[in-house]
RNA sequence: AGAGGAGUGGCAGAGUGGUCGAAUGCGGCGGUCUUGAAAACCGUUGUACCGCAAGGUACCGGGGGUUCGAAUCCCUCCUCCUCUGCCA
């Protein structure tokens, strides 16, 4: 949630970045809600003066008890009613005011950086970085036939445990699977970050927090009479660990890694295109999440891009790196680099990673502060990348790998899976 | 799950209806002293909002209520502890 002081004072730049992300009548939202704060300010000193009137008048009531002055008490006890009748009038219009101008913040997407290219279309994503694609001369199987050929993940049993979307990972399947995680946690944990292993529920609170809800509330699995959700990434309890906390610019970054399944009902974006692990509605993800000064956070971003990057590396795969649009952008993010994985079989690129800076979108909701040097607290900035999802690595990982008989496993992986091929 | 107890400032801990935003101790910060440090002593030390400022308002787990007045009384929810039960 962007923060209204800071739109007071930039009006201008914010209605026009604004419009460059799509978002309509952005110029009278944004001075609807100027308006509607200034209308607020007066309402809180107007209820502040009452409320400081009607304390004095107490206090006066005691010390006349004290002294027994019976007919000034009555007096005192009549105009103290009158104050709190309006009292309870203008608390009221303090509240509503509140709350419209918080239901209009809720719905401001966040402010892209001046780095994001323009634009509302894919096209206008800006590829950073591309490998050049091997070619074969073998016709390659897309990942759900090798999957049935080699028997390591059943979608069919799945369908019948759960429902469309929830694969089961058998034998070796499994145990890549393992392997990717424990890959993944290791290498995150060799560059400094701090291995949680957070709850997969996380309440309302959290939700508003990381920015899911409300925006994204339908996309989450409820727990029907717990009003707990399901968690479609690990980034939502790990951030909101740090919700409401004032963190030590010496403790800082924070550098969190989490491994975690995600649940996502994907509403409306399931299709004919969708196959096999293309989009699931359980998967098995690790996250990295950085809390760090306003100050650092876009050095931060490119080291946890490398950070990406050095995985599809070593794990050797044909990736991309692309820079989101402003149009592309995610509702809560200032920019956001997107990694994909070539599909061989499917000949076409499977994102499997983004990584992004939320600045203080997310911590203006979360309340994350950081404490300077010079003692000013500010707002934390946040970022969180995917480090890596795993369905997607795993099809391209199994795509790129195959010959005839047999399924080549990466080498970095084979300490941990403990066979070199399927 | 049942019974009982408890939730107060960074921490510990007092306060059970009236200048309580809250004693005291520890910690933190600033200073005096010291070549330096420690000790001692003095001062200071929450957050948000309104206000140019002076100052004001709100907050003692969350929400609601009683009262002229609530950290203190009542209701409700949450969390923690103890005992009983159940269980991976």
């Amino acid at each position: 949630m962007l923060e209204i002081k800071k739109i007071r004072k930039n009006k201008v730049e914010i209605i026009l970045s604004l419009s460059k992300r799509n978002v309509k009548n952005i110029k009278s939202i944004i001075y609807n809600l100027i308006e509607s704060d200034d209308k607020r300010k007066k309402i809180k000193s107007r209820y502040d003066n009452l409320n400081s009137q009607y304390n004095l008048s107490s206090k006066e009531i005691g010390i006349n008890i004290k002294h027994g002055n019976t007919a000034k008490i009555e007096a005192l006890k009549l105009n103290n009613s009158k104050i709190k009748e309006e009292i309870k009038k203008i608390n009221k219009d303090l509240k509503s005011i509140e709350k419209k101008i918080f239901d209009i913040l809720i719905t401001i997407p966040n402010i892209p950086n001046e780095n994001v290219p323009e634009g509302n279309k894919e096209e206008n994503n800006e590829i950073v970085f591309q490998s050049k694609s091997s070619k074969t001369e073998i016709p390659l199987l897309p990942h759900w036939d090798l999957v049935k050929k080699y028997k390591i993940i059943d979608f069919e049993l799945g369908n019948k445990i759960t429902g469309a979307g929830f694969p089961v990972y058998i034998n070796k399947g499994a145990k890549l699977q393992r392997a990717l995680i424990n890959f993944f946690l290791d290498e995150a944990v060799k560059k400094g970050y701090l291995e949680i292993q957070p709850p997969i529920l996380i309440n309302e609170n959290s939700g508003f927090g990381t920015g899911q809800i409300p925006d994204k509330e339908g996309q989450m699995y409820k727990v029907e009479n717990e009003n707990l959700f399901l968690i479609p990434t690990a980034e939502v309890p790990i951030t909101n660990i740090y919700q409401n906390t004032i963190l030590d610019i010496k403790d800082t970054p924070i550098k969190n890694v989490a491994y975690s399944p995600c649940f996502r009902k994907e509403a409306g974006s399931w299709g004919s295109h969708v196959r096999g692990l293309n989009r699931l509605h359980q998967f098995d993800k690790v996250e990295i999440v950085q809390i760090v000064s306003p100050e650092k956070s876009y050095t931060v971003l490119n080291d946890m891009c490398n950070y990406v990057e050095s995985l599809l590396e070593n794990l050797k795969l044909p990736y991309r790196k692309i820079k989101l649009c402003s149009g592309d952008l995610g509702f809560t993010s200032a920019m956001t680099y997107d990694f994909e994985v070539f599909s061989p079989g499917q000949k076409k690129w499977l994102e499997c990673s983004s990584v992004s800076n939320f600045e203080t979108y997310q911590s203006n909701r979360a309340n994350i502060k950081i404490k300077l040097e010079n003692k000013s607290k500010v707002l934390a900035h946040t970022l969180n990348g995917s480090a890596l999802a795993l369905p997607r690595i795993l099809a391209s990982i199994i795509e790129n790998n195959q010959s005839k008989n047999k399924i080549k496993v990466p080498k970095v992986l084979i300490p941990y899976t403990g066979f070199d091929e399927i």
